[in-house]
DNA sequence: CGCGACGTTGATTTGCCTCAACGATTGTGG
DNA sequence: CCACAATCGTTGAGGCAAATCAACGTCGCG
């Protein structure tokens, strides 16, 4: 069932039940474990995934062999490589389930057929990437300005709940800091 | 004249001659001198600009009192602060000419009104704004994985040209360095 | 139970910043 | 058209935030 990602929608558009339906068709629901792989690095990225229930991760690994955290995909938040589904190249990421995951995925062929049945559709991706980019924007503020220190506390008092449903090592990746490092904030606070 | 921007929006979707003229109608032609704002900190951000010639920057102030450079506005690139514009919050950032500009301005309530009349512009956006959050992704890898002599080269290698357009102290604050870095980075070349 | 994953703590290192002083270049008013 | 002030880049000394490296504690799970 793609309930969540049709009241989703429906925050920016209205939708009639037969329009609801044809995106039923065109998306395929599907449920992952801990540690399932999306893709991996030198996948060419097709598709786009709504999280409905459980938390990814899409990662790369630095030139130094560290993982590197660039973006959690949570509940109603849609997470891809948009380079890789732009132009069609290899991807640089792994996307990856940090726990049991309900996911709605839409390739991009079928996305394009979305946008040839319901107009509207477009609309609705046009609203969404404004905001992810907006919020890529805002991001760059915080990474930018505050000090090692200030991300996490930052972090930790943005999404409370959320720091508690990760691991620490995880945190300090996204945060582009050593979990040592986390841990001695955490130790002297 | 806005041709550039028509050009630009005919590598998406074809325009008839009637709806270049909407368009036309909608997009407000300005010429900005060096060093002119576009908006500032504090200000409610309510267009997108066009740069078709010319750069801009857009910037904040840190903590610290230094000015962050987030984003050049360069040829054929779309520039705002769309957590302003989509939100209706008072900007974080300035936007500022670095040299003699000349722009197209696209209003929010022009713009919904071009959805209105030219649906295509919808997907037109979609595509746009689907690119920047794909450049930003990108971005953030350089970003987390280069040191900084790294990434002053890998921009310099990028972007010749481009670097030779602007004050070093330009080039050092987007890449999140000191000037002086910068220098001694040159120097021991 | 024992192993591997995760977190902690301390000693040491380092990449880049800060501060300060000094050239070079630009531009501007008298 | 020159003088002088900004503006921009360079160089060096010293400092600090966070990384690295290594060792050890602890928990959960097969």
């Amino acid at each position: 069932m793609i309930a969540p990602l049709l009241a989703h929608i429906q925050k920016y558009t209205s939708l009639t039940l037969d329009e609801q339906t044809i995106i039923e068709q065109n998306v395929k629901c599907i449920t992952l474990a801990k540690k399932d792989y999306l893709f991996s690095e030198g996948d060419l990225c097709n598709a786009q995934y709504f999280v409905m229930e459980g938390c990814l991760r899409m990662f790369f690994i630095k030139n130094s062999g560290v993982e590197q955290i660039v973006q959690f995909g949570i509940d109603n938040w849609w997470i891809s490589d948009y380079t890789s589904l732009t132009l069609n190249t290899p991807s640089l990421f792994y996307l990856q389930a940090v726990q049991l995951c309900k996911i709605a995925v839409l390739k991009k062929d079928k996305q394009d057929e979305l946008f040839l049945q319901i107009p509207k559709m477009e609309h609705y991706f046009r609203s969404i990437y404004q905001r992810a980019y907006a919020a890529a924007q805002t991001r760059q503020v915080y990474f930018s300005d505050l000090s090692g220190r200030e991300k996490y506390e930052h972090f930790a008092n943005s999404f409370p709940d959320f720091v508690q449903r990760i691991p620490q090592y995880m945190l300090a990746s996204y945060l582009g800091l050593t979990p040592e490092f986390i841990s001695k904030i955490r130790a002297k606070k």
